[in-house]
RNA sequence: GCGGGAGUGGUGUAACGGCAGCCACGCCAGACUUAGGAUCUGGUGCCUUCGGGCGUGCGGGUUCGAAUCCCGCCUCCCGCACCA
């Protein structure tokens, strides 16, 4: 290999760069040979236990395994930039160190190449989608390639691979095909249903049976709709997130809290469709506590805690005539506080509550200036359908709403409660009404102070308390009826105590909500799977056999869905796979002879493929199976008794806290329980890295001017001789602020870029971008190839001599330094550690001077992972004919890493005075008793009197006076 | 508003409760050079009367000893945002 990358540099203009120096042009120059070798030698391959990924299992049979993956990118047109491989870099050195250090390691990567821009760029310009989506994998594979990591590429694969998405086909019919057992608390079969139903072990659940009638009683129809409604994968007629301005449905969690897009920021209304939804809310309360079993980050697990939102409280019935509305509480201790009602505008029972006239001495703050209750109702439930999607925000907190003109009964005392709709509930929470108690609840007070209602106190409020709603601890108070008293319990008594007494008296019971709702599966787009999924003759929907995937995705004219107007509320989804007539339409013999079937034509959402890609990384070339239950086994399974599974490191952006991680998380639970997959949670470990962004600078008229171009003066910035202001941001084209990976490579190659990447702080830590500091790490690079290059003759400088004393503790120590480094994703510790060593070789033994071989070859190793290309060159120079990607990473010698002697701090009351040089061994009264011997110390000591000896061994004493 | 995280030289950062600032950028000086935006060597927290003093956002506390632990405040970043 070396004679490949070793011809010396040209020295064409003698401008005195010695000829065999580590310049840029050989960077780049041995970068491209090795990144060659690797991969005509199947370096990176790695082998599987069985199945035709297996050759060579033998060699790594008996090492743990390791299976380190990053999120995968969506191929953008765009390229990448520097902030991009922040992550990839990290994988790439973790994935190398682990091999060296003993693990057979898996590091993947592929594309989530379905979704929105590729499609928007191909309704502009005609182009397919796979055209142009495929052109942006190749250019991004090549980008990544020339990083030098080290994928084993027979395990890539994008998501819009037929051979792929054919198993994201299956995975929805699995899905389809299971309910939720609640009794069991997993997913199972739905012919298990069926069979339970039949024998009449379980009766339909609640809200399946519109009629109401026994199961034998149903005919097919019907039977086959109250199975569907069971479906962890169901369709469902509710009020969705439609967005005409992108003309398709938008799940809850792509839709910003000011009630628009997450992708273009265009306005997103409520309407009612039907729609395919996921049943994540059975997953509700496992995926809050598994979260416990997962090695994230606190704050990402608290992300997804909030996010899922689970409280816990109890549901509590008011009648009002002849209804009962019902609430849900986490107070349910202030009951006796209630002192009105509040519905949901959207409330389904408002229109039948709602009075017909106002009683005589109606407050004119409670009827909205409306003649009747049903006027003031529906003026006020068209306001709120508009400002709840468009500009909530900007209404702040005032509160508004109207009487429903009735009163409603609290069933602890009696009381009437006057019952208003306020948009402050929102109808998609617990029951979508609240009994409010403005004394212990700061927006029910804000409601009451605004419409004059009364406050009852049910908590003690501290004496100098002189605020309006208490929401803090206290002993109960005016809570009690005939049978009941509450006064002077604490909150968690008191509401065991309430809540029992409703269950006594039918009026409630303990319940749990959640913030989660269950996940809107459909979307009107060209450019995602097909669901598998066709209608028969009823509407109802079949499964597609197994045998019949994948479903291709037809050719179509238009890939546009018909879009609208942005603010065209009352236009309806028109996906873009209706139009292909031919398509739509399917003869098909299910087992009952050949009918006519439609075909549904949503298409998945763009979640969907990366829901479980970690899982077909094992063997993405098995068609007879989504994964091989022994592969999945290897790479993701429990390794004890109560352990998760999963990927051993997973690295990405914290953008995907809650949509990819939660969906990701439910997929791989339900194939969990259908038996699929031994692991039960996808992601074992994972950690966020940071981004990487950069300044950008505006000129006068407030225009951003190419970064690149600016200059620095004096603590001021120029662009073309005129001052500019510096700003600081995201990399971008519209701040024009890119670096590109390509122009570092460029300028340094592919290893200072990496060295620098890694250089500049733990993987999980922001940084800004400083291309001027680049050169730091194509210092250190040359260093170390001038430790073992002479870079005037080009021979090697290695020898077989004995490397001095000092030199041996300091390689050791940096053994140490780098492994911790490496393990822990310090990058930058290990970098600087190695920076150390090669320092003190320079100064120790030149420019010339043979250099022990005993010291330069562990160093070779220790910069492998951080700098392969460079690694590799020198290993091979220094006489190997192997790739060093499988050696064995050098390990510290205890012996090496403990001093003879050690300085120690003297420091007399905690202030350092003086410094002695003792044996490391030295115990407490030796320390001191050289402490005191020290001229300083003595000069402190003298006169004084020492209250206190505090010598700990090793690190200091501390002579402490009176 | 609620929740979480973070504040250390000009900059990125480092420091088992034990000598604050490893390593690097930048800057200063020097060497080699016709030249330096290459490379190498040295210096570089602040103040100083050269003895030393002061320094980890601010103020308290615990401790022989605090960047580190605790309490309060300030600032910045992130998430959620009327979630009953």
């Amino acid at each position: 290999m070396s004679q490949t990358a070793s011809s010396p540099n040209a020295d064409p203009t003698g401008d005195g760069v010695p000829p065999h120096r580590y310049t840029p042009a050989l960077a780049q120059q041995l970068e491209l040979a090795w990144q060659a070798r690797w991969e005509a030698e199947g370096t990176f391959a790695t082998p599987n236990p069985v199945g035709r990924l297996s050759e060579g299992f033998e060699r790594v049979a008996h090492l743990p395994k390791a299976f380190v993956m990053d999120m995968f990118p969506y191929p953008s047109g765009a390229g990448l930039h520097v902030g991009h491989p922040l992550g990839y870099l990290g994988t790439d050195v973790t994935s190398r160190f682990l091999r060296m250090d003993g693990h057979n390691v898996l590091h993947p990567m592929g594309y989530d190449a379905f979704g929105l821009p590729a499609e928007q760029f191909a309704v502009q310009t005609g182009q397919h989608p796979r055209v142009t989506t495929e052109a942006n994998i190749t250019a991004i594979r090549a980008q990544l390639r020339r990083l030098g990591l080290d994928y084993d590429q027979r395990r890539t694969f994008a998501t819009i691979d037929p051979g792929y998405y054919k198993w994201t086909q299956w995975i929805f019919l699995q899905i389809f095909g299971s309910w939720f057992d609640d009794r069991a608390g997993r997913a199972r079969p739905i012919e298990e249903l069926v069979a339970e139903l039949g024998a009449g072990t379980r009766t339909p659940a609640p809200g399946t049976n519109p009629s109401g009638r026994p199961w034998t009683e149903l005919d097919d129809v019907e039977r086959q709709k109250v199975v569907d409604a069971h479906r962890l994968a169901y369709l469902h007629q509710a009020p969705v997130n439609w967005c005409p301005g992108l003309g398709t449905v938008l799940s809850n969690e792509e839709v910003t809290a000011d009630g628009r897009s997450e992708r273009g920021n265009f306005p997103v209304f409520r309407r009612p469709l039907t729609q395919w939804m996921m049943r994540i809310t059975a997953y509700a309360d496992r995926l809050l506590d598994d979260l416990d079993r997962l090695d994230w980050s606190d704050s990402l697990k608290l992300m997804q805690r909030n996010w899922i939102g689970r409280s816990t409280g109890a549901r509590i019935g008011f009648s009002c005539g002849s209804e009962t509305v019902e609430v849900f509480t986490t107070r349910p201790d202030t009951l006796f506080g209630a002192t009105y009602m509040v519905l949901a505008p959207e409330h389904p029972l408002v229109a039948t509550l709602t009075a017909s006239a106002w009683p005589d001495g109606t407050d004119p703050r409670w009827t909205g200036g409306a003649a009747t209750p049903a006027e003031a109702v529906a003026e006020y439930q068209r306001q709120a359908s508009r400002r709840s999607d468009m500009d909530r925000q900007a209404e702040g907190r005032e509160k508004t709403g109207v009487w429903l003109g009735v009163t409603a009964v609290n069933p602890v005392n009696g009381r009437e409660l006057p019952v208003f709709i306020a948009d402050y509930v929102l109808t998609g929470y617990g029951t979508g009404a609240i009994m409010a108690v403005p004394g212990e609840d700061t927006r029910d007070w804000e409601f009451a102070e605004a419409f004059g209602l009364p406050v009852v106190r049910t908590v003690q409020p501290p004496e100098d308390f002189d605020g309006g709603a208490y929401t803090g601890p206290g002993p109960m108070i005016n809570s009690a009826n005939d049978e009941l008293s509450l006064d002077g319990l604490d909150k968690t008594t008191a509401i065991e105590k309430i809540t029992a007494w409703l269950v006594a008296h039918g009026s409630g019971e303990a319940t749990t909500t959640y913030k989660l709702r269950d996940w809107l599966f459909s979307r009107q787009r060209y450019w995602g799977e097909p669901f598998p999924i066709v209608y028969d003759e009823n509407d109802l929907p079949i499964a597609v056999p197994d045998s019949m995937l994948p479903v291709l995705l037809p050719e179509v004219d238009d890939y546009s869905p018909r879009t609208f107007a942005d603010d065209d509320a009352d236009s309806v989804p028109v996906p873009p796979l209706s139009r292909a007539a031919e398509w739509t339409t399917v003869e098909l013999d299910l087992g009952d002879g050949p009918l006519t079937y439609r075909r549904e034509t949503n298409t998945m959402p763009n979640w969907a493929g990366s829901c479980w890609y970690y899982l077909r990384y094992l063997d993405p070339g098995d068609d007879a199976r989504m994964v091989d239950p022994e592969l999945e086994e290897y790479w993701l399974g429990p390794r004890s008794e109560g352990d998760v599974g999963g990927v051993d490191l997973y690295v990405g952006g914290l953008e995907h806290a809650v949509l990819h991680l939660l969906y990701a998380r439910f997929w791989h639970k339900v194939l969990h329980d259908l038996g699929h997959v031994s692991s039960e949670e996808p992601f074992r470990r994972l950690i966020n890295q940071g981004y990487i962004s950069a300044h950008a600078y505006t000129d006068e008229r407030g225009f951003y001017v190419a970064a690149s171009e600016v200059v620095e003066k004096d603590g001021a910035y120029f662009h073309e001789g005129r001052p500019v202001t510096r700003e600081y941001g995201k990399m971008g084209k519209s701040l024009k602020n890119v670096v590109t990976p390509d122009e570092m490579i460029g300028a340094y190659g592919a290893d200072t870029f990496r060295v620098y990447e890694m250089s500049t702080g733990p993987l999980e830590q922001s940084r800004p971008w400083e291309t001027k500091a680049v050169v730091g790490s194509q210092r250190l690079l040359q260093r170390i190839w001038r430790v073992v290059v002479d870079e005037e003759t080009g021979a090697v400088r290695a020898a077989d001599v004995d490397p001095a004393e000092d030199t041996l503790r300091a390689l050791h120590r940096t053994i140490a330094g780098v492994r911790d480094g490496l393990g822990t994703l310090r990058f930058n510790i290990a970098i600087a550690r190695i920076t150390e060593l090669t320092n003190h070789l320079t100064s120790a033994y030149g420019a010339t001077s043979p250099v022990p071989r005993s010291v330069v070859e562990p160093l070779t190793l220790l910069v492998a992972p951080l700098a392969p290309h460079i690694a590799e060159e020198l290993w091979s120079r220094l006489g190997h004919d192997d790739s060093l990607a499988w050696h064995q990473f050098p390990v510290a010698d205890e012996r090496w890493l403990v001093e003879d002697t050690v300085e120690v701090a003297v420091q007399v009351n905690g202030k350092v005075r003086a410094q002695v040089t003792v044996p490391a061994d030295s115990d407490a009264q030796a320390l001191e008793a050289a402490a005191r011997k020290d001229e300083r110390i003595a000069g402190y000591l003298d006169g004084a009197t020492v209250r206190r000896v505090v010598a700990v061994p090793g690190r200091l004493v501390n002579f402490v006076l009176g």
